[in-house]
DNA sequence: TTGAAAGCGCTAACAG
DNA sequence: CTGTTAGCGCTTTCAA
């Protein structure tokens, strides 16, 4: 690795004194930051105090510290008094790497998704990440950028640590990482579909069925004419779904997709726009165009504003995920809104279950979703 | 913890035979999963490989192992072979909490963020897991929903862990969340925030520096008679030194917040359009607002379009971030732009490089920002 | 180039 | 109620 130098130039960045920012509404403080970090850094840290440290200065024995700061076993209320002084005197914090290894019961739940590029899997991390917090877990993240490969590095990596379970975006995963999940021991849940054989557990809503229904919603409104506006497909396995169940519908009422755009980038406001732009360029008197998701139709969305196209009535949209935005624009986009917070709360909570029965075979959980009419389809 | 059918009563949900789902596309190949994982599940699983498995299989000692395992030190091609066959046969998989605590060297950092709720701190995460795996580190995160008390549990927590290093959004933290962190020998980097002493290192912008500039550009623009709307600022400090520098600007110029509006919410679209329809009730003949940020911003903005008001000549709006989505408006919304996923990937170079040399004196690295003019303002 | 042995810091029996 | 004693699975000397 590079020296503090070469890290800064690799950047681009600079150091700035104190002075430079901070000059503000806040004071600086600076002596006592002085006083205290610079001689810490100075001065060679003594090792962090140990089980063993504590129970030396509180003179008992080591089970009976671990047992006390666990309050897990029997102890007399002033033998608690004396370890508690101790430990916080010594400033001790418990090493759950020691804890987890004598214990063989780790707290870590390992979760893999794909992108961190829009509000989609924060949801759902918030989700798993409030309720596992409240039952003493931690998530350990990793993110695959849709990438089989990486996602296999990245349970592999995972497993590693051992966690209490592993929260898996998606159903499609390369041979031998469906191989690790499976004989890991490890409980698996698979998150946002159902549309295909799940490993352990499986909590979502099956995209064949959301794309079904968002192409009923659009041939219950009258349109005949649509398109399809998507970003890289080969890549978002539950988008492909979405759009096979949305053909599906459409070829049962004998009809076929008008024009299909796939921009070839991840999902975006901007990729939305330039494949709805494509799309009016070849002109052939589209009436309704369906999204991969409400990122790609927002795009979409504007650009008919720029130009003064009038939705519905010119142009329909629809869309995908009901993100918050889409509520607030002055004509609400036609969309399906799932669960997400809600996935991410089950899943953790299907994480840190103990099973008290055996689950009934290939169990899913469907969180389902729900039609939103909204003003532009 | 309850059993499986409390837990989904809990969710109100259901669990859904393989046959209700999935039967479009996907095929079901439910042979396999019924032959594999059932089986697994049933009978008590045979505890993991561990090294010791490994080493008696290839008939080598414990150490040589780990040598070969981890390519560190040196052993002979053909011990080599026999070591990665057995590994491989057996399908081990290293035991890194073993190994952390052997080593006394995690490769575990901690990332604890205010907020999921918008997108600017999966940005931050997305730079920082980018850059954290291709150095082999995985990071654990923990949301603390604009609490300084659960900051402080998340903290404690993280540092059980004994990860490599610390990420922590902003300077501001309780007492006992500083002391924690100062005394704790792992390296502490504070992101998104330099107006204020740090801990160890600090990496992102001054958010006084952004209201301040925010001021000069609507003050060049002509804008006299200027308000506020926000969200929850006692929770968001930087928001406060945003404001608390754009406040300053006007001052200097003689002037003063002509209204100010602060929901009493987190920061979302909606919010921002319910305080800017308060603004606009009071109706003071305002010129311009200036929003805590831009989620905040679309909010008002939409409501703009949808009230017909002509921006920015009836009303200008500014935001903060410079999300992708006001790019794509028919008129950008004018903002700041932050380099968050750059500040993530700096915070976590930092994270593993070994200094090779003494930090410079409260090292903080600015990243800055960049004025987006844009149409709104 | 290799193996034996001593921990890392904690938990979990098991005696007292 | 409390202390002693083994490990958990790995890394790391240190000899061989």
């Amino acid at each position: 690795m590079a020296a503090l130098p070469e890290i800064l130039a690799r950047g681009g960045a600079r150091w700035d004194s104190p002075a430079r920012t901070g000059s503000g509404i806040m004071s600086e403080r600076r002596t006592g930051w002085e006083g205290n970090i610079r001689v810490d850094d100075r001065v060679p840290r003594p090792p962090a105090a140990t089980l063993a440290d504590v129970a030396a200065a509180a003179g008992v024995g080591e089970s009976t510290v671990s047992r006390v700061l666990r309050s897990h076993g029997s102890f007399s209320p002033k033998t608690r008094e004396r370890v508690m002084a101790a430990a916080a005197r010594l400033g001790y914090v418990p090493n759950r790497i020691a804890g987890t290894l004598a214990s063989s019961g780790s707290k870590l739940v390992g979760i893999v998704i794909p992108s961190l590029a829009n509000i989609v899997f924060p949801d759902v991390l918030r989700g798993a990440s409030q309720s596992l917090e409240a039952d003493g877990y931690q998530p350990v993240i990793a993110v695959s950028e849709y990438d089989p490969l990486r996602e296999e590095q990245s349970i592999a990596a995972m497993l590693a640590w051992r966690p209490a379970a592993l929260m898996v975006a998606g159903l499609e995963h390369t041979a031998q990482a469906r191989a690790l999940m499976a004989s890991s021991g490890t409980r698996i849940i698979e998150l946002m579909d159902l549309d295909g054989p799940s490993i352990h557990l499986a909590v979502g809503y099956s995209n064949l069925e959301v794309g079904r229904a968002s192409a009923r919603h659009l041939l219950a409104r009258g349109y005949r004419r649509i398109a399809y506006v998507g970003h890289d497909l080969a890549a978002d396995t539950r988008a492909a779904k979405r759009l096979a169940g949305f053909e599906q519908v459409l070829r049962e009422q004998g009809l076929a997709l008008q024009d299909r755009e796939t921009v070839a980038a991840p999902t975006s406001v901007e990729a939305g726009q330039a494949g709805l732009e494509r799309v009016l360029a070849r002109a052939k008197g589209v009436e309704a165009v369906y999204f991969s998701n409400d990122d790609m139709a927002f795009g979409g969305y504007f650009l008919c504003l720029s130009r003064g196209i009038v939705l519905p009535e010119k142009l329909a949209l629809f869309g995908f995920n009901g993100l918050a935005i889409g509520r607030v624009l002055p004509q609400p986009l036609s969309t399906i809104r799932t669960p997400r917070v809600e996935i991410g709360a089950a899943a953790a909570r299907l994480a840190v279950a103990p099973f008290t029965c055996d689950p009934p075979p290939d169990p899913r959980l469907d969180l389902g979703f729900e039609l939103v009419p909204g003003g532009t389809a």
